[in-house]
Formats: C-alpha cells, sequence, structure tokens
RNA sequence: GCGACCGUAGCUCAAUCGGUUAGAGCGCCGGUUUGUGGUACCGGAGGUUGCGGGUUCGAUCCCCGUCGGUCGCCCCA
C-alpha cells in the first residue's frame, strides 16, 4: 500500500454507519446540552504551544511526548490541541470573560495526540467538552455530571458506563495526603514496578491506579485520603454527593480516581465502560481551580469534562440508516425539465426529496428504493399532460394519480 | 516509546506439507422486464496476495525490512 496514496496514520475516513454514529453522539450532545444551559464557544485548533505546555505541565507525557508541534513561517511554534480545555481557558483570559462568569459553555471537535493508535485510541480523534467558568460551588460540580449522565442516558448507554467519583480535596487535604502517600511508597520502594517507582517522582497519585499486581497490593494499605480532609474539602464533597443523589445520579465512590497536576481540586469523576478493552473512560473531567492561574489569569474556579466521540459511538447501537421522503422519477426530457420544479416544491415544503439524475425508469425506481424512500414521484408524459404526477408508496406497492400542485400535502 | 499478533477482490473470508489458470458469499454493473423498486434467475467486471528485498526449481504460505491494523503496557477521550 506504500506506493497508494493513504490517510496518516491514526486518522480515519468515515462514511456510512461510522459517519452515521458520530453524528448522533453530536446530534446528542447539542440538544442535551442546551437543555442544561450550555452556550457554544468555539476556540482555534491550534495554540501557542506555550499554551498547553503550561497548563498541562512539562512533564506531562501528552506534553513531552504526544503533541503535533510544529513551526509556522514566522518561526513561531504552534501545537495541535491535544484537549479543549487548555484552549478555552486562554481564551476566556485573552477576552476578559470573567465579566460573564459564570460561563457554562460546551464544544466539540477534533484534537490531536502523537500516539500508538489503539481500538478507540486515534492520533485525530474527536471529543465532545463542557466547562463552566468562573464558578467555585459545589452545585456546579453536580450539574456537570448530571448533563453528563443525562447525555449519556440519551445516547442508549445506560448499563454500559459507571459513573466513578473522588475527590481530591483543596490544596493542604492533596498536599497533606500526597506526602502520606510518598512516605509509605518510599517505604516499600524495592517492592514497586519500575513504572511506579518512576511515578513516585513525577506523578505519585498515579501508583493508585497502576495495573500491576505488586503496586496494587501497596496500594491496598495505602493511606486513604479521607483520613487527611480538612473541613472544607470533606463539606464540599458531601455537598457534591447530596447534589448527585438528589439529582438521581448513581456514582461509585473510587479512591484510586485521581489526576496527576496540582491545578485540580476537590470532585473527580470519570464515567468508565468494560466494552472498550483498554481504553475504559468514555468521559472524564474534574474540578480544576488553578487552572487559570497556572495561565496567568485571575484566580477562577472551575469544573470541566470531555468526552471521545469515537469511543461512545462505538458504544452506541447501529443509528436507523437514513431515508428520504421522496424520490422523483422523471421519463423523458419533458418531464426531467419539470423535476427541480417538484423536487424543490417538495423541498420547501420539508420534506427531503431527491432524483437519480440518469438511468431508465427501472434504473431510477432501484436507486428510490436504495435511497430509502417513502414514495416514488414519477412523472411522464401521462402525468404532464394531466397536470398530476403518480405518487407510488414504495412499501406497499399502492399507487395513484395526485394533482401536481397538491404533491406535498399528499406525501405529509 | 516498549512487547505480541495480523495484512488475499469494494467488504467478510477460503486456498492440503511451499506446487502450476488464487476461489466463495455479499456488494457493484448488465440482462430476463423500452412506464415500475424491494424477491427470483442468468451473465459480467473486479487481484502485481499491503509494499520492498531474500531463500527456493517454484512463495499467498518460510526469512528480513517497511507501511498499516489489532491487543496489551504506558497514557488518556
Amino acid at each position: 500500500m506504500s506506493s497508494k496514496i493513504q490517510a496518516v496514520r491514526g486518522t480515519q475516513d468515515m462514511v456510512g454507519e461510522d459517519a452515521a454514529r458520530f453524528d448522533a453522539v453530536v446530534e446528542t450532545f447539542t440538544r442535551v446540552r442546551r437543555l442544561y444551559g450550555f452556550r457554544p464557544v468555539q476556540v482555534p485548533v491550534f495554540e501557542f504551544t506555550g499554551v498547553f505546555a503550561r497548563s498541562l505541565g512539562e512533564t506531562t507525557d501528552v506534553v513531552s511526548k504526544e503533541m503535533y508541534t510544529f513551526e509556522d513561517r514566522g518561526g513561531e511554534s504552534l501545537t495541535l490541541r491535544p484537549e479543549f480545555t487548555a484552549g478555552i481557558a486562554r481564551a476566556y483570559i485573552s477576552n476578559g470573560w470573567q465579566q460573564h462568569a459564570p460561563m457554562k459553555l460546551s464544544a466539540w471537535g477534533p484534537a490531536f495526540r502523537y500516539e500508538r493508535p489503539q481500538k478507540g485510541r486515534f492520533r485525530q480523534f474527536h471529543q465532545l467538552d463542557a466547562e463552566i467558568l468562573g464558578s467555585g460551588e459545589p452545585a456546579a460540580d453536580v450539574e456537570i455530571i448530571a448533563f453528563a449522565q443525562h447525555l449519556l442516558d440519551e445516547l442508549g448507554l445506560q448499563g454500559k458506563t459507571v459513573l466513578n467519583l473522588n475527590t481530591l480535596g483543596d490544596p493542604e487535604t492533596r498536599a497533606a495526603w500526597q506526602a502520606a502517600l510518598i512516605a509509605h511508597f518510599s517505604a516499600h520502594r524495592d517492592a514497586l514496578s519500575a513504572e511506579s517507582r518512576d511515578r513516585l517522582e513525577k506523578n505519585p497519585l498515579r501508583i493508585l491506579d497502576s495495573k500491576d499486581a505488586a503496586d496494587k497490593a501497596l496500594v491496598a494499605d495505602a493511606p486513604r485520603i479521607d483520613a487527611y480532609m480538612s473541613g472544607e474539602a470533606g463539606a464540599w464533597f458531601d455537598a457534591v454527593r447530596k447534589g448527585l443523589d438528589a439529582a438521581g445520579v448513581a456514582y461509585q465512590r473510587n479512591e484510586a480516581l485521581v489526576r496527576g497536576l496540582d491545578y485540580y481540586r476537590h470532585t473527580t469523576f470519570e464515567f468508565i465502560t468494560d466494552h472498550l478493552g483498554a481504553q475504559g473512560t468514555v468521559l472524564g473531567g474534574g474540578r480544576y481551580d488553578g487552572l487559570m492561574e497556572a495561565l496567568g489569569g485571575p484566580p477562577t474556579p472551575c469544573v470541566g469534562w470531555a468526552a471521545g466521540i469515537e469511543r461512545l459511538a462505538m458504544l452506541l447501537d447501529a443509528p436507523e440508516a437514513e431515508t428520504i421522503d421522496a424520490a422523483v422519477v422523471p421519463m423523458g426530457e419533458a418531464a426531467e425539465a419539470r423535476a427541480f420544479e417538484v423536487l424543490q416544491a417538495l423541498r420547501r415544503a420539508g420534506l427531503s426529496a431527491e432524483q437519480a439524475w440518469r438511468g431508465n425508469m427501472k434504473k431510477r425506481m432501484q436507486k428510490a428504493d436504495a435511497a430509502g424512500a417513502r414514495y416514488a414521484v414519477i412523472i411522464g408524459d401521462d402525468e404532464l399532460a394531466a397536470g398530476e404526477v403518480t405518487v407510488k408508496r414504495l412499501a406497499t406497492g399502492e399507487q395513484w394519480r395526485v394533482a401536481l400542485d397538491a404533491l406535498p400535502e399528499a406525501l405529509r
């Protein structure tokens, strides 16, 4: 295939069912986000590299080896977004959106990471994104999680995902807990896996969700955050849990669900599935109260989530194939000359309609059937002479004549 | 970035131990039917076996490389 033109590794072309699944996810997202008052936001697909480097942290895998970074002709280092949050936060700061706070924003589109492709993991992938900027209330966490749950329900994924919920506490809580974890794992350093010894330096919280058997044994009796929780942090988490209960959102406490970056505070959550192999997370998010400041902006409490469109699309039941209301089948030159008049009348009346551009009647009837048309609108010399068309209901085969100007009504 | 498996028509797959013209179903095109689709029957097109190299009298099959896919690790959506 090397001599043939081919798509870049980890990118995909979608038509038919794949495209329909993708479309169904986006359409449902747009519908549900309106129910919650999340407004659309558009931000660039690329930013100055520093936006992502500063927001994600230089040591993160995403920044150190997964970004698509390039220089433009002016010598600026630019990066294709590996996620949405940093760009939205940058826009908030650049445009002074604090005057609008709190803002409930949503977006969807492509993101890029240079990773080894797998099922549910691509180099260009697509995300749904929701953010609440400038609200330091537990109620915002409840609302954004309820939105996520509602979206998954509307997608028909009840039973296929489980909401995992945890808290990282406030900065004091987090710092105390992290120090205790480092002390605990350092004491058993030799028993840790090589990866986790590495994490001990760079990202100690991450040891908690290691898949290594030896690590798991040490994690089992590692210090729990609940023992270090400050009064305020505990009250916050209680408020979130009570809110979720009131909203009817079921969750599972997962004390190992953590985020490595310091600016994450309090609530963290992921909707996890066991239907996608190693890629279990279908939607993940949390509160990132420290991010805006890390980017040089005003202190701004925020909470948000992102979901993988491809991952959701893979979990969906196959959407119904798209159909049309009518296929116009003209016979002969005179009829072909009138076909667009009929087509446009139907479309203007809100009925979907198309015609095959060539072929005899049989061919065009076959195309009508293949397009899933409810009706065939047959126009021949006889019909034209009478100012009528023949309408055939393809499901039953019955057909009848209809006056040309009464056609749209007849097909409703 | 690390490890493993896989790659044959548009799609899903077959082809004995390495053996001569690489097959089938679906799909596509045409016909049976010059104003009637979806069913049925008949016919047809479509392949440098991902690509490059090696071993062999002979390679879809064995070896190496490469590109792509898949699974796990890592990370994450």
